[in-house]
DNA sequence: CTGTTAGCGCTTTCAA
DNA sequence: TTGAAAGCGCTAACAG
């Protein structure tokens, strides 16, 4: 491979005149730049990033850690993030972690070897892992990690407006699909789909799984196959995943949605905008939280490393309609 | 950060000595080599990767190159080779294309600055890349890219399966929806399972769309819009996504699945499993894929850089029944 | 504005 | 079996 000093040789300048145009911001008078650029096309010189990174104890990498790639919202996180990163000259080392917390810290240790610029982590669902820190920046994404500052929508605030969508829409008979308990996402859109009904005096019939489709078609099932006065008549659901198998429960039983029942969902995933009827849903800012996690990291725009909630908006689609008047 | 000059220091011994123990392998005497452990942990010490990698100039990761990680089967393929790299102490450096053949080369020239061990690429779908090298060890997955070893299943085959499938039962009206004939993917599984009905004597109408949602539903419509003894009473289609926008279509039509048409996908993505009924589909041996790949480039177990095709296997789920006999 | 040079932390001959 | 030492290719002082 060629390397800087072929460069320099072939140019006559030295290597340090080579090291000042790769870097771009130096004062390089302009007929030695050009001469030295032309020179690197013409070698076809890629300078070597590893030697780079080990001068400066830092490569033009991040990681990205993530539970599960395979869930629609992580991935759409990742494909954001890996474009931004690429767009800015930087590539982007992904670790998953299964959702485990050991593997978690195993990877991250794993990922600090290369000495990325800095560090994204979605955090495991239940992990309150133990007060980590390093010399790399870091930050976490959708979930708190301790210790760390934390880039998410305001879960709380989300779950709000899909209750204050219902609520505008004439619902009385409502009811709510969790994750688990002991995950405090769940927790905080649980809460704020609660409590706003509570706000408007709307009781709400609650039930916890998961936030994957099974959950939501299993639960779907028990909370629809009821007698029609005792059926809710609109369901939300702490994940696009469970309303998509809640969509599927309905249909099973024969349920027209959203006439017998609305169903409004949470995170926008593509899929969402693609079954039927599309999803009514909250929409995360994905493409935003990632240019924030990222510019977070890289210090780019003098953001400062501090939490930073970001508003969820809701998206009207065809599976919410006004109660019929009976 | 500690390094390796403050081991040997503190055991002192020679940093060629703690370099010899981290290699494992090397010829170290046992009273020195567990000094030389217990001193590594003492200081927690962790080697630089950048550095080694200078030094060897390669690097511990590899490249994954993939059009889309929203797509589930690229998703989970990155999934498994994130876990089996990560197993033999790898990281992965992942990039995204967007099935755009330009980018495409930037993304890999980018990932080679970091010296991977090797590289896994999932090429574009239309991008005849014309011949590209370089000195790291190199494979394509799933599509052919000029001039690389492809690892992959064999679409023609798998496609056959489906085919001979759809005859077992018994029906004689069949339908396929392809993706787009400018894709080489597209063309392998449409001519395998054409040929393959066309072996059995049966005729088949063939639409071509793209490997999505949409284009499932769309053309699921089309075909299925008619009157009974016009309409197929099996349709394949050259993706699950395809197959779970066509199996949308069908319901919307009023038509009941198997009982009015079956239906047969290809890849077996996690969601195939999911929905109702639960799609038959040709399942593509996505780990398997994933370790190939990964021992071809790594040359682990001696795995020569060579073409390898899988095979493809059927499975029988619920959206496949025999022909009603009239 | 440009050249020189000392390492970054590690692996790997080469000697002993 | 172990130590000494020469770089891997680059950046960043420092000098001029």
């Amino acid at each position: 491979m060629v390397n800087i000093k072929d460069v320099a040789a072939r140019a006559n300048v030295s290597v340090g005149t080579v090291s000042r145009v790769l870097a771009k911001n130096e004062t390089v008078g302009k007929e030695l730049r050009e001469l030295v650029e032309a020179t690197i096309r013409e070698l076809n010189f890629r300078p070597n990033g590893v030697a780079r990174g080990l001068r400066r104890s830092r490569t033009d990498m991040i990681g990205l850690v993530i539970p599960d790639i395979t869930n629609p919202f992580f991935a759409e996180l990742a494909k954001h993030v890996e474009a931004i990163a690429s767009s800015a000259g930087f590539s982007v080392l992904l670790s998953i972690t299964n959702d485990d917390p050991k593997i978690e810290l195993a990877q991250i240790d794993s990922l600090l070897k290369s000495y990325p610029t800095g560090l994204i982590v979605v955090p495991t669902q239940f992990g309150a892992s133990k007060g980590w820190s390093s010399d790399v920046a870091t930050v976490a994404v959708d979930r708190r990690f301790t210790g760390l500052p934390l880039i998410s929508v305001n879960h709380y605030r989300g779950a709000g407006l899909a209750a204050a969508h219902l609520v505008a829409l004439g619902h009385e008979r409502i009811a709510y699909i969790a994750g688990s308990a002991d995950a405090p996402v769940s927790r905080e859109r649980r809460a704020g789909f609660l409590n706003t009904l509570a706000s408007a005096g709307v009781r709400c019939e609650a039930v916890e799984g998961h936030f994957d489709y099974a959950s939501g078609e299993t639960l779907g099932r028990f909370l629809l196959d009821r007698p029609p006065h005792e059926r809710p008549t609109a369901i939300a659901t702490a994940s696009d995943q469970q309303a998509i198998g809640l969509l599927r429960a309905a249909s099973d039983l024969d349920l027209k949605v959203p006439d017998d029942v609305s169903i409004i969902g949470f995170d926008d995933i593509p899929l969402a905008n693609l079954v039927t009827p599309r999803l009514t849903t909250i929409s995360q800012p994905v493409e935003q939280i990632a240019a924030r996690a990222f510019a977070a990291i890289t210090g780019a725009d003098n953001v400062p490393l501090q939490d930073d909630y970001l508003e969820a908006t809701l998206v009207v689609r065809g599976s919410t309609a006004a109660l019929l008047q009976v």
